[in-house]
DNA sequence: AATAGAAATGTAAGCGCTTTCATTCTAGAC
DNA sequence: GTCTAGAATGAAAGCGCTTACATTTCTATT
């Protein structure tokens, strides 16, 4: 019988059990419909046969992949591992299936990718970010289903989106090194190009500070690549520019953590002589000594909650547009009031 | 026409461009069949209209659904969304997708999640390991397609694989520390059940000390989970254990930074006091001062060659039936000879 | 100019399922 | 028993494409 596996089809389901095909068929999708003695019958000509769906006539009849399609930029990142592992989790458990594109920040990779997901049939799409080319938005308009972005708010309420505020992200951290006496700064970002999260969180300090009259120039805030070699590459780079910082304030824990080493190596005591804050809140953050100021960041919710997003949607309940998720300053070790001010 | 984007079919296509269904469809898979006028009419008149193929319909018509799946333990473990990334990426390049599943160690999720790739139609399916349920293994003999597993070699010769020898690994470790002069061991690994990676670095060990007549008591290993919390209670719980350890070898990287942070926390100098290695060198076990010694995976790699081999097989291509990756030791500063013994 | 063989295109039969609509049962009301 | 609404089932028409196989159109020979 499991020499058959996979070859079977529906149509000897239905003749082993006796019943039509259409029997057969909504023995599968809609049970209920069914004489439980029937179901029955239906089922054990199923499991005898050994029959397996075959998901894409199923596809092609009822027009529902029951597959979602996300982009994200890479699995390398551990926030995005976070969150895709987390919606994939959901998305499982309702009976959907996860196609995955990543595109490495590259918008050109990220049309291609997400038309790739679209002409394999998905039921929903998610994209993260805002920062997308003019095609694939275009793409996006003759998708007839839902999609959702992620990470950001969108504030142009075209629309749906599960994220947080970026702008506050970055406010936030500069407003509290602000209230603990620091007055120069500098900013050790990823790339900025083709990403809104960053150039936001940016945005969010650069607002905060002018607020109390500090302007941030453009040698005080440096963009690199995402890894601890470059978070280390970047504090040297921003020791180097005068005024030297009493704070650095990074983009994301990685880039924080490779500045903190690099501040260890060069015996650059912390938080004494230089504070140092990131963004995400990834566990070495707790760990690492003196323990990494940072604003905690909700990945895997983001994951859960565009899965539940999404899955509400087809089955055509209401949702709210717009879902922003809190973010949360974590004070940790790497802080303190710049010496030079506190005068002990 | 953007308005009918997704609604035009190929049929409306061929219609445009004054050729038959059949022609159109050439155009799509076969363009090389083609007069050069006319696959220029045929493709015009698909942008004209907006034309995205019915992944479904070219699915159940074709038999090939261009789709590869992949089950995994979790993306939030760093090595697999490391060699998945890598293997969404090759496959990308290949004009194949990645369908993603994930089980989070649990068997039976395991064949539920294989199951469900299975029905939605992939051409390929990429598994973590060989400790697998047998209702798994079940599945992939009527499975006509080429599948793979990662991560470990099959020694059964039954599968095709694409890993590394994690006895290999174990004894690797264990023979250099072992030459340094270490006779007490500690072991801290990943819960074992449904692991063999974890089992096979294990096994590795006790084969390479048991060599030297030292045997590992079962107090001497412990198991706990994946982070580096867990890393650190490891830590202190084998240093509870008597005879003290001179050198603790861990199943992976994340245990051996916590234990290392735990380490630090207490005032234990390392390498001077405590030996400790890794396995997988991820980034930050470089810059974790004094370094940490580690077997180094080639992650990426695995990811690689797993979709080519593949999609070489897909082609039709002759493939090795088993891939060996080599691993490499990777010595820093974690390790060193056992102060006891060195006696300087 | 005639013609074989290759090249290009067309015809039509599915791929394995879902779903509408029609038909047959099954019970309860009388 | 008869009637009827509702439940259960069946018949059949696709879903949008691919791909044998048949047919037409070239190209190069003779």
């Amino acid at each position: 019988m499991s020499e058959d596996q996979g070859k079977a089809k529906l149509d000897d389901v239905a003749r082993v059990a006796g019943v039509s095909l259409a029997t057969a068929s909504r023995a599968l999708s809609t049970p209920h419909l069914l004489k439980p003695a029937t179901l029955i019958r239906v089922r054990d000509a199923a499991r005898l046969l050994g029959y397996m769906p075959h998901g894409a006539a199923r596809a092609l009849a009822s027009r529902r992949t029951h597959t979602i399609g996300a982009v994200i930029p890479t699995l390398d990142n551990a926030i995005f591992a976070s969150s895709t592992q987390a919606m994939q989790r959901e998305l499982g458990e309702r009976g959907y299936q996860l196609l995955l594109g990543s595109h490495e920040y590259d918008p050109d990779r990220e049309v291609q990718v997400t038309r790739a997901l679209l002409e394999r049939g998905v039921d929903g799409l998610v994209l993260v970010g805002t920062d997308h080319s003019p095609e694939l938005y275009q793409l996006l308009v003759g998708f007839r289903s839902p999609y959702v972005l992620t990470w950001s708010l969108d504030e142009s309420g075209h629309h749906h989106c599960v994220g947080f505020n970026n702008r506050e992200v970055g406010a936030r951290v500069a407003q509290y090194l602000y209230g603990l006496g620091h007055r120069e700064f500098a900013v050790i970002s990823g790339f900025t190009a083709n990403n809104d999260r960053a150039r936001d969180r940016i945005a969010g300090v650069r607002e905060a500070l002018i607020a109390h009259g500090i302007e941030l120039a453009p040698q005080q805030v440096v963009e690199t690549s995402f890894s601890i070699q470059s978070g280390r590459e970047a504090l040297l780079a921003v020791l180097r520019s005068a005024p030297h910082p009493s704070a650095v304030i990074c983009g994301n824990d990685i880039l924080a953590q490779g500045a903190m080493m690099e501040a260890h190596a060069l015996g650059i005591e912390i938080p004494r002589a230089l504070s140092i804050t990131g963004v995400d809140d990834m566990e070495l953050s707790t760990h690492l000594p003196p323990g990494l100021t940072t604003v905690r960041i909700p990945t895997a919710e983001i994951g859960r909650r565009t899965a539940q997003h999404i899955l509400a949607r087809l089955n055509g309940e209401k949702t709210e547009k717009r879902t922003e998720l809190a973010v949360e300053l974590i004070v940790r070790g790497s802080t303190a009031p710049p010496t030079g001010r506190a005068g002990w």
